[in-house]
DNA sequence: ACCTGAACACCGTTCAAGT
DNA sequence: ACCTGAACACCGTTCAAGT
């Protein structure tokens, strides 16, 4: 009888671990149970090891959900249309497409919003909508201090619209809110009276899209203040 | 002697608990040591009760920034400039000193975007916006919508900013991005590495005041899609 | 080197029991 | 009614000690 550790066929292996690896069973933890439950100390026990295992390949959770977001991002097509007179309607695909993946783990929109992603794949959709605004014939200069605005807004409208509809008291949130509008008294707030329920039309899809549009346009045509203030963010406070 | 409770003078009279007394409490206790100590725990510490006791005036966390939020909102000042030709710097400065708030206190601007505010002092803050732009000769429809994107856009710069300054990793993480996209390969990413230094100039102040004048000049010529797309939100997905 | 058990210092929320 | 002690079910991160 050969005695080859057998001990080691008792489980199905434990894998080395590696950072891929453990981002891949962060990403398919979070498809079964969602980020909240994809902390270090579950994520540990599901890799069959300790928390502190983690720390040797991830420097903390940021580092960890921006890693995960990275991965997300390679799954979005950001295939380019062939026609490039419809280039807004491909800046307004792209974003939404890339809303769409936060929408589905808010979590992440948050992370996004705080430590600025600057994964492979994550440039190479800020190479793609950088390339629609050249087509689009926006002067790059005002691409370069727009692609921002773009972007910050895609993912806080991840964040809210997403963080919102998994949550259980949300309706009544929300009809507070609509509530407190509707009943604004006249006097008080006049021009959200007269406004009324306009100002809660609209499907999110539709008005994402009029918001995007109003972006583009507005780039276009706003020419950025002198060079004075156009410094480096370094060389002032 | 007498003897009319004298166990209650030992101690400077515990105040009875009322929910505006919590939250000035919790408003104090967040100048003193910034929001990441306002827990309910520790709130409750401080009014020398249990945690338990909170729950009796605020259903959760959530409803406790929201209300601490809204003290703040009442604090900044919203007194309309004179001069309606103005109205863009109006604007400008209004959302300026509201993202102040939040970048002194990014946990709240967390909240915002993910509790939508409702409080009487949000409500002006709302009011006094809408008549500018009004006042700006805005399309009431186009600024019943673009409202929207403005308070967004002033609730995540915040809470990007604000949070980023708070983090000691940070000008690692900035330094990264800023690394990652000058050593962009230009045949990887090629408008990326066109664009350079263009993508990171500017101060905060500058590119906040670019970015709400693109949404101004965008929103005053976008109209909006045709009224089957504005239908209320309820009566869709 | 690489890995990890155990500890440190906390959380939000609920609920049964008190006054 | 109003209030609360104690419990439930967790966290992220560090560090000394192991292999």
């Amino acid at each position: 009888m050969q005695t080859t550790a057998p001990s080691r066929r008792e489980r199905p292996a434990k894998p080395a671990l590696t950072r891929d690896g453990i981002v891949a069973a962060a990403v398919s933890l979070m498809r079964q149970e969602g980020l909240e439950h994809v902390t270090m100390r579950r994520l540990a026990a599901e890799l069959d090891t300790g928390p502190a295992s983690l720390y040797v390949y991830l420097r903390n959770t940021a580092e960890l959900h921006a890693a995960m977001l990275d991965e997300l991002i390679g799954l979005v097509g950001l295939a380019l249309d062939g026609r490039p007179e419809l280039w807004p309607d491909s800046v307004v695909e792209l974003l939404w497409s890339y809303t769409g993946i936060l929408i589905e783990h808010p979590g992440l929109a948050r992370s996004a919003l705080v430590t600025r992603p600057a994964g492979p794949n994550y440039l190479t959709l800020v190479e793609h909508l950088l390339h629609l605004l050249h087509l689009g014939g926006i002067p790059d200069a005002q691409s370069a201090w727009g692609i921002d605005v773009l972007l910050l807004f895609a993912t806080s409208i991840a964040l809210e619209h997403g963080t919102r509809r998994q949550e259980a008291d949300v309706k009544e949130d929300e009809e507070a809110l609509v509530d407190a509008l509707r009943q604004a008294n006249a006097d008080t707030y006049p021009t959200i009276a007269a406004l009324g329920d306009a100002l809660v039309s609209g499907t999110p899809q539709a008005r994402f899209k009029w918001h995007v549009r109003v972006m583009l346009a507005g780039m276009a045509l706003t020419p950025l203040p002198g060079p004075e203030a156009r410094q480096h963010r370094k060389d002032l406070s």
